[in-house]
Parts: structure tokens; sequence; C-alpha cells
DNA sequence: CTGTTAGCGCGTTCAA
DNA sequence: TTGAACGCGCTAACAG
């Protein structure tokens, strides 16, 4: 049986060499055409248009980059790529590159030191134009050090340096109108569900926490905060511990709204209800939040424009120069799910 | 003000012919240890090794693929990369490629056509190794045509040709087991929120609907039936839809898990309680839904699975050899939005 | 304005 | 086993 066709023959690649045969010039020429890097005759800029479209030629990004000495892509660090926080700091990061012909690199870092040293060398050996670390554990020095290779903008924290940005949200600031709004429907016992202690946004959220009580007056009782780590899971856990350890409190200030929706179940699996029984409230404003039932009091964090400003800067710290992205505020968004603590 | 210092004066990059150099050897020689391509003296390879060492070598993985034909990457054309759908999905590629020194790059479709041409455009143009296409409105003509320039896998139907492998999970059965598991919890007016009607899936699932009523011998109403986009806002205007034409129904089929967040919303404004007034299934499983109040009763869809598989598949027929996946079928969970209907 | 030449950093012949 | 020479596809510097 004859089968001398290849089973994997795919259609040839036409190369910039055979747009400029065809068109009857030189390679350069049909490069200063693409490139737009210099004059060309309009009757040879006719030959090779029609040219590229005949044969549907397809510039190779790699090579081009290669010779450019760039790449056309950037490297984005997430921690867990399906994580709905960081789904809306991806979509604005696409959304910012749109139109560049940049694009993202998206790899994941599982908030594990190890594994995002591992991802930023592989990103480093891509020869990405520049990184977008979102948070994460990598220590300032070390950020420092890769910034040496590669312009970084990091987010969450604050990391002074040559060729690094950093931008965070103010967690400090949003924690504080969570537990002021609370204090506002006339709570005084409020537990808090706190994130993980080695985590800056934690920490800052935890003394937001504290300050609000300082200044209405309700003194901080340590019993009341429970360690979680971010997760559904251990939002459960925490009201578990919360109400297993007798301690009597009115609302719930979770320090992320995932762990707010397990907190949520786990009020319902103890037939308390919520805003009646038990005010929640949550910090981030995730998309599915307004969908909880009851639809989630939380803060709003600009997500999005995170990530569409973390671009934009990188952006400009690739072309050399320097700009300060300015976010806004995170701000209280009062949904169902808190309630004026009856008389 | 002298200011000599250049400002962005990153960090010199190590080549292999500084490796070369500095080892005493000649650069085919290093080429050959890093790719393990041919054998080469122990003298030289430990030589060469404490070069790569104290340099810090990182080869240029561009650079390589130019000179190979191959970019170590392949495209992932998604539709959103922030739906909670695909990022399983993308987790499932992403754990598959671990290892392979092959990362992916994704690209969102939005659901439009033209945008989906232009990111494979850009896909192609970046030379990637094999492109996944998690479902789309490409026509599976457009899908053959890629096909003759690289590998494609693409999920959510099923496209014969060279070059192309699809999968797509059993949605037919799934629906079916989603209408049979309220009919059997006594349930006979069933309403349905539908998808797009250009999605095959939203059609597969109408049809396994229909074939569950049929075969417990309840007629099938054409009003119970309300079309929806898949997203949550959509659910909660489906409900609203169904009860403002004053349709008696006593379950609801949501045709995705999305829709099915958003009907729950419908009916907490309304105070209709699920599962005591309405019973509830949807259709996924996405991670949320186990956090829904109640937890949302529905059908499991091997969505990371797919995107782990596709990704396996891919990397066969990038290597020339076909392989052929199994997905597990979807499966029911049954969990608390779901009762028997009362009396 | 245009063509020729020389790399970008690697892998892979081909001889030796 | 090893090295020299060449090419991947493109841009940039240099002449003309």
């Amino acid at each position: 049986m004859a089968r001398n066709q290849e089973p994997n023959a795919y259609q040839q690649v036409v190369t910039l060499a055979m747009v400029a045969e065809t068109a009857g010039v030189s390679p350069s020429t049909v490069s200063r055409i693409l490139t737009g890097h210099a004059k060309v005759s309009d009757d040879k800029r006719a030959a090779v248009e029609s040219a590229i479209a005949k044969l549907n030629y397809q510039p190779n990004v790699l090579a081009r980059g290669l010779a450019q000495g760039r790449t056309l892509s950037i490297g984005v660090l997430t921690q867990d790529i399906k994580s709905p926080f960081y789904g809306e700091a991806l979509r604005g990061i696409e959304d910012a590159l749109e139109g560049t012909g940049i694009v993202p690199l998206f790899v994941s870092g599982h908030w594990i030191v190890q594994d995002e040293v591992e991802r930023m060398t592989h990103l480093l050996g891509r020869r990405v134009d520049g990184i977008i670390v979102l948070t994460g554990r990598l220590t300032d020095e070390q950020i420092r050090e890769y910034a040496r290779r590669v312009p970084i903008v990091v987010t969450g924290r604050s990391v002074k340096g040559q060729n690094i940005a950093s931008m965070r949200v103010d967690d400090f600031s949003g924690a504080y109108k969570a537990t002021k709004h609370l204090l506002e429907l006339g709570h005084r016992r409020i537990a808090h569900i706190a994130g993980p202690q080695d985590h800056l946004d934690s920490v800052e959220r935890l003394k937001g926490y504290r300050k609000a009580l300082e200044e209405a007056g309700v003194s901080f009782d340590p019993k009341l905060v429970v360690y979680a780590d971010f997760h559904e899971p251990s939002g459960v856990l925490a009201i578990n511990q919360l109400i297993e350890a007798r301690q009597s409190f009115t609302a719930v200030f979770a320090s992320n709204d995932q762990t707010a929706y397990g907190a949520r179940l786990a009020f319902h699996q103890r037939n308390i209800r919520v805003p009646e029984d038990v005010s929640l409230i949550g910090f981030d404003d995730l998309p599915g939040s307004r969908y909880m039932i009851p639809p989630l009091s939380t803060i709003h964090q600009p997500v999005y424009e995170l990530g569409q400003s973390a671009a934009k800067v990188l952006l400009k710290l690739i072309e050399g120069s320097k700009t300060r992205a300015t976010l806004p505020e995170p701000e209280l968004v009062a949904r169902e799910s808190t309630k004026r603590l009856r008389g």
C-alpha cells in the first residue's frame, strides 16, 4: 500500500524574502514598509502590499524580536490563574495591551516562592520586555534583582528601585471603611476573619479594622479575630471556630469576599440568618458578590483598574519614561448582607 | 550637574557564545550539551556547566525557536479570560504543560468572530506550535483552514480533519440527567433557562431536557423555555420574564451555573424560597456553586480535565502522533437547591 | 529612495 | 568527539 503523502504536511510558511521576490524588490524594502521606518516610493509599496495580500504573508514576530532585541511580549506573574480576583486583573492587563501588538504571558506562582522564582526565570528566558508581578511572596530584594534585567511593575506592595514601579490599593483605608460601616449600623461585637499573617494585605486590613474600633471606643478583642487563608473553605472553618469557642458577635468583617462566601455557607448550615441574625461584609467586590444570597456588602477594590494601570505603567517603563499611576480608593458597596443592629 | 549614568542600564544578557568563551570551547559544544544531542567529553562538559553556573546563563528561547523552527509555545483561544468556567480549563492546560517547557499564550475572543480571527492570526504570527480553541464561534471550515498551518485541538464540538482533534462533553446526557433528577423528585412543571440558540452546547442541553420530559410522559411546553446568554444577569431576566408571563412551575433547570446564580437572585428578590418553593438546578459545577445559598445542585462538567486533555492531545498532535482523549461523563451533583415536590 | 551587508542567538550540518 | 560555517526570518547600518 503506497502511502506517500506525509500525514503532517503543513502549508509552507511565507517569509519576508518570498514577498520581496514576488514583489520584485529587496527584503529591506519590504521591511521598511512593514515597520514604516522610511519612505518608499508608491509603486514599490503597492507592489509589496499586493504581494503580501496575495501570499497571505504574516511576519514572524519571533524573528523580528530577535533582530530588534525585544519580543513584544510581557510576563505576568499571577498566583492562581483561576481565581476570580486575578481574573479581573488579567482582563485589565489584556485590555490595556489591546492594539499594542504586545501579548501577555501568564504564569502562576501558586503562592510558593520556589514556583515564583522558577516562573520568573522562565519569563526571563523568553526575554519578555517587562514583567508584571501580581503580589506573591518574592522579597523586595529579589524584585530589585530581577529589575536589573527587565522593567518590573509589582502590585500589592511598595518597592522602590530602578526600573521598578509599584502600586497598591489602600487596604488599611478599605478595612477601616468596612468596619466603620458595621459600627455605624450599631454593631459592637464585630468579628474579623483575617487573612494570612504574612500577607501585607491582611496585616493592613487588620490594622484598619482595629483603627475603626478604636476610634469608636470599642476595645479590641483578640478572641474575635480568627485567621483564614483567603479561600472559601477557610471562611467556613473560621465561623465554626468562632461559634464553637462560644464567642458572641453580631457582625463579621471578612478580609476578602471568598472567605465571606465561606462564612455565609457556615451560617446557612447552622440556620443563622444573614443579615437578620448577623451582618456580614467582605472585601474585594468580586463579580460574584452581587449574586451572593443575600447580595454581599463589601469593599470595592479596583482590581480591573489595577491590572490596567499596571500594564500601562509597564509600557511606559519599557519605553524608558517614568510614570506614576494613581489608583482609585477602595469604596464601600453596601448591599444586603449588612443591617442595622436591632434595638 | 553631571549625570552620566544611563537611567535604564540593564544588566548585560549572557549569551551562549559567552559561555563558550569562558569555558574555552566552541559554541557548538555548548549547544550540544544544552540540547543533549551528542556526546561530549566529561571535562568539557564540566567546564561548560561551571561556566553556565558562573555566568548565570539562560538560553534565549526565541533564538532557539528560530533555529529549530518551533517556539515552545502554544496558543489558547479562550472567550473570556475572567470567566470562572474558562478559568478552570486554563488551569488544566497549565498543569498539563507543567515541566514541558512549553508555555500557553492565552488570548480572548469575546465570543466575537472577528476578534477570534484576529487573535488566531496573531497566534500564527507568533508561530505557536499548536493551538487550543476553547469553543467560540469560528466555523468548522475556518478551523480546518487554520489546521493547515498548525495542529489544532478544538473543544465544544466535533470537527474532523487533518491535524485536528476535537473533544466535547456530552451536553445532551448532562441535561437529561438534570431534568430527570427534577422529574424523580416529583416535579412536572419544569422551566428551562436555555443558552444562546446558536451555541451547540445550548442546543444539546435543550434536547436533553426535552428527551427526559418525553420519557417521563410530560409534554413539552415551549412557554416554559426562556432564552438567556450564559451570564448571571440574563438569569435574573429569565426568571422575571417567566414570572411576569404568569407561568407556573415548581422547578427550574438553568443551562449553566452562572444563569442559575442569576435565577437564584431573582427568586431572592421576590421572596421565593429555594428549594422550598422552587427547585433549581444548574449545569457546569463551577467552584462557586457549592457556596451558593443554598448550595447548588448541578451537573458536574469535567472542565479542568477538559483543559488538561486538550493540552495533552495537542502535545501528541505536535509530535505527530494520533490520540483520542476520553472525557468523563458529566455527572449529577445533588446538593441543596433541589427538593422533592411537596404533596 | 533603494539594495547590499551584517548581525540578533541559537541549532545543525559538514569536515576534521 | 569537536570546531567552523551556515541558516532560521527579520531589522539596521551602510553605501549608493
